[in-house]
This record gives C-alpha cells, structure tokens and sequence, in this order.
DNA sequence: CGCAGCTTTGACGCAGATCAATTCAAGTGG
DNA sequence: CCACTTGAATTGATCTGCGTCAAAGCTGCG
C-alpha cells in the first residue's frame, strides 16, 4: 500500500525507487491533530514544513470585521506550508478540518528531498498546481452562481480525493461542513444550505455527515463548467519539457543542509 | 538606470554583478504588443517563458457563458507564464492591457538563470509571491464588500508599481478600465462604476483615463483592511530561511539547457 | 465629423445576505 | 437508558447589495 506523498507525487514526475524509499521514510513518524486545531502549533516557532497524510485541513484568513475566508484545503498527500518555508515566511492559519495525521518535516530533510532532481521538480510543480488551483478559485468565486460553485467545488475535491485513492466519481469522503462551505465559497450558510438542497433535489449530489455521494458526475461537471485541466492530473506522462527540466546541471537552486544562524 | 526585471528580483534575493548582466542581456530584445492583444501569439507553439517590461497585461479565463474573470495582472518585470513552462503547459490567455513590451525568453536561457543559485531562487519566490497574491484576491473576492474590495485591489497596485518605479504612494500609472475592474473583482460594470464614484467622493481615490491618484493611502488601506504583509515586499534583507536555500548542494531541481525532442 | 470605446445614469428585479428560531444527530455523564 | 449539551442542518421572514437592461454622455482619434 503506498503512502498518499508517492501517490501525489507521481502524477508529476516519475519516480525511482530510491525515492519511494526516501517519502516512506519521511512518512513514517507523524503526530496526531484534533479537528479544530491548529497544524502549526501556536506556541513554538515552527520550523521545515507540515505535510497532511491523513484528515482534512484548510488554510484560511478572517479579516478584522470577523468574516473567515477559507482559502485551501489540504487532503492526505498535500504540503500545508511549503511555501511558506521557501519564501522564509510562517504561516499559522491552517486548522485541521477532520482529525488528521501531520508529519513535519525538518528544514534539513526538506533541502534533501529538493536536492533529489526527481522529487525537487515534483514539489516545484506541486507548488504550482497549487497555484492554479487558488486562480481557478478566483474564477469560480468571481465569475460562477451560487450553484454551479458549490458544484464545482465538489468536483475539484473529487478528484483531488480520486488521486490519494479516497473517492471514485461515485463519491467519497468529505468531512466538510455546509459552513466551511460558506467560507469557502464567499456565500453565506443559509444560502449555502438552501443551494445544496436545490442541488440534492436536482440528483447532482448529496453531501450527508462527510459522506458524499454523486449519482452523476458528468451532469455535475457539466453544470459548473468544471474543466480538469487545471489539476494537471496527467503529467508524468505528457511531459513536453520534461527535457529542460531534468539532470546533469552545473548550478542548483536548493542546497545542502546547514542549520540556521 | 536599472531595468524592470532588475528591480523586481532585487527584492527577493541579493544579486551579483553577473546576475544584473545576466538580467540585462535577457531585456536587451523586445517586442511590442498592441492593447487588446493576445501576449502569447495565436498562431505559434510558444515556448519558454514571456517577461513584461512595459505596460501593462493580464491574465484571464472566459468561461462558456461568455463571463470574463481576469485572474492577474503583469506589470513591468513580471513572468507571464514561468509556471507553464515549469508544468510543461502552455497558456494562451493573456492579453495586453495596454501597449506592451514583452521579451521572448527561451527555454535554453530560462533553464541558464534557473541554474544560477540566487536567480534560481528569486524565480521561485516570484512566482511564490504571485501565488500569495492570488490567495489574498481569493479573501478579496469572497470575503470583502464592493467598495472595499476595490479599494484593497488599488493597495495592491500601487505598492507593485512602486516596486517597478511607476508609483508612490500618492498614485501613478494605472491603464485599467472600469469593465477590467468589474471582471477583475466579481462585479458588474455598473456597480463597480457607482462604487468607483462614491470611493472618489469619499476622498479615498481617482481613477482617470489611466491615471491614479490617491489623497490618503493610510485611509484606503485601513477601509479594505489592506495588509501588505503578503506581497512579501521586503524579502532580500530579513531573510531567515537563507541558510537552507543558498548553495553547494549535491543535487539540482533545473537542468542544462537541451533542445527538446 | 463621426465612429468606437469608456463612463455615467436611471429604473427595476433578484440572488443572496441577515436575523432568528427550530429541528436533528451524536455524544456524554448520571 | 435517558436527560442534557453541543454542533450541524434546516426553515421562515425580511431586506439589500448588487446585477441586469437600456440609453445617454464623453473623449480621443482617424
């Protein structure tokens, strides 16, 4: 059984089997996170990076006037803050959605796996599809109708869910509550309510107690424009670049480890 | 006189006498685009990566139902399409906003800078730094009242502009249109225009035939709860993850350069 | 002079927000 | 096994920010 970091990774790039040896093994320790709860504990000065392998978690900002605005959501397989560790910053408003399993992982251990050619192209192009996530966010939330949002939502989570081998089009495990949704969507939780009703009644899907079920995907997909693109599911396989972005180079943008000041 | 390019890497990384000739060579050939214009030609497979160094474009997703979501916008100094090339995708939605300057740089010279260590590393925070901001557009969109949410986009702008020398915090150079707006923020021509009037009649701002001016920043920032924290503005010198992402490592993510196929 | 693109106005309607309960599900402790 | 609590889902009523439609000014430009 692989773990959920080499299934997520190896949509991006091929891996070998010192690789695989080198995710078991950073997979191996984790700690446990209550619902609720902060990723990046409050207290101590994080360092490295928080790496989901089981549980829901979401990134997320509240604004002065109270509002909370969910911004990512991190499933089994998802870096929480690597971002934040390349651009030297911390951030700490990850809450863990359902319980989950974290591991953290060490600055050290970080520049290792980025060292490795392989694995340092994969997380860059995670990173990346990160980013096109947050645009297609921007489109879904600017430009889409209460329903079709919410609809394609759901169908990005599927799949997302689909490549850790938590759902099939069918349906899946979503520990998501209609007020997260809320916050998620740029919709209030009464609306939110209502659309997920109206969308229960039409047979698109229905979302009960982190069990959701969808009798139809095509028809899900097809009322929230959902387009696949943009999750770059394929791409170890169609790597037009692939040759640019290989071995053999002089210069190297990780380094080896040396513990900070 | 330093170029656009120059300017904006500065800020996420030391650079060297090498590197800064490095970024003049890449800037010395341009070519212009019309306003209107697509920046990625129609007719040609692109490749490698487009720079703006002047004017002003954008990139959007126009979706079936004929509604237009601007995604970003490139000012001068900004990548187009680093995160296509480094997918091995190609897009194609980019349009000039208004008269550009775009320079063309290969593959084979993208994977040269990439190779250097702290131009390496500026790449990836960039396009880190791109990825905050989409992040915070998400909370703008979602989360903040018409006014409001036009008024954090203007922080925004000015203080990328600043960046570039093309405004200080009383205003500058802002060729967008008022329908770019309404598209840009999840709102309509029509109210995007009364909110505009009544910001102007607040004294918080101007927006005229291209031209920004801004009575009071401190107000503006304070009615959007604009906090500038996430265009990570001032990353070269309070740099504390440096230690791991400097040099001599073993390994590398970017490759020699090598023709494709 | 006369498009053409942008801004502005007016009138009207609705999607979605807000306020305020109520119901329901699932623990939890006695 | 049942009161009691708590968080989530649901409902009803009311209101409004913002969208839509349609037309009219502006402004720069060929």
């Amino acid at each position: 059984m692989q773990n959920p970091l080499t299934k997520r990774l190896e949509r991006y790039v091929a891996l070998g089997k010192f690789d695989r040896r080198m995710l078991d093994d950073i997979v191996a320790e984790s700690r446990e996170v209550a619902a609720g709860e902060h990723v990046v504990g409050d207290g101590d000065d994080p360092q490295g990076v928080r790496l989901i392998i089981d549980g829901f978690a979401c990134r997320y900002k509240t604004l002065p006037d109270g509002k909370r605005q969910i911004v990512a959501y991190m499933i089994p397989g998802d870096f929480c803050d690597l971002y934040a560790f390349v651009l030297g910053k911390r951030n700490r408003n990850i809450a863990a959605i359902s319980t989950c399993r974290v591991v953290d992982i060490s600055p050290e251990r970080i520049a290792t796996l980025m060292s490795r050619p392989s694995l340092g192209r994969a997380l860059w192009r995670t990173s990346l599809v990160d980013e096109s996530i947050l645009s297609e966010w921007i489109v879904n939330i600017g430009a889409r109708a209460a329903e079709a949002r919410i609809a394609h939502f759901i169908c990005e989570m599927i799949l997302r869910l689909q490549i850790v081998g938590l759902a099939d089009l069918t349906g899946g495990y979503l520990p998501i509550t209609q007020s997260d949704l809320a916050d998620t969507l740029g919709l209030s939780l009464v609306h939110t309510n209502r659309s997920l009703q109206h969308l229960r009644a039409r047979g698109l899907f229905t979302l009960n107690r982190s069990r959701l079920d969808i009798p139809d995907f095509d028809r899900l997909a097809e009322i929230s424009f959902f387009d696949r693109a943009y999750l770059h599911l394929d791409m170890a396989t169609d790597d037009t670049q692939q040759a640019y972005l290989s071995n053999d180079v002089p210069g190297e943008i990780m380094s080896s480890p040396k513990p900070p000041v």
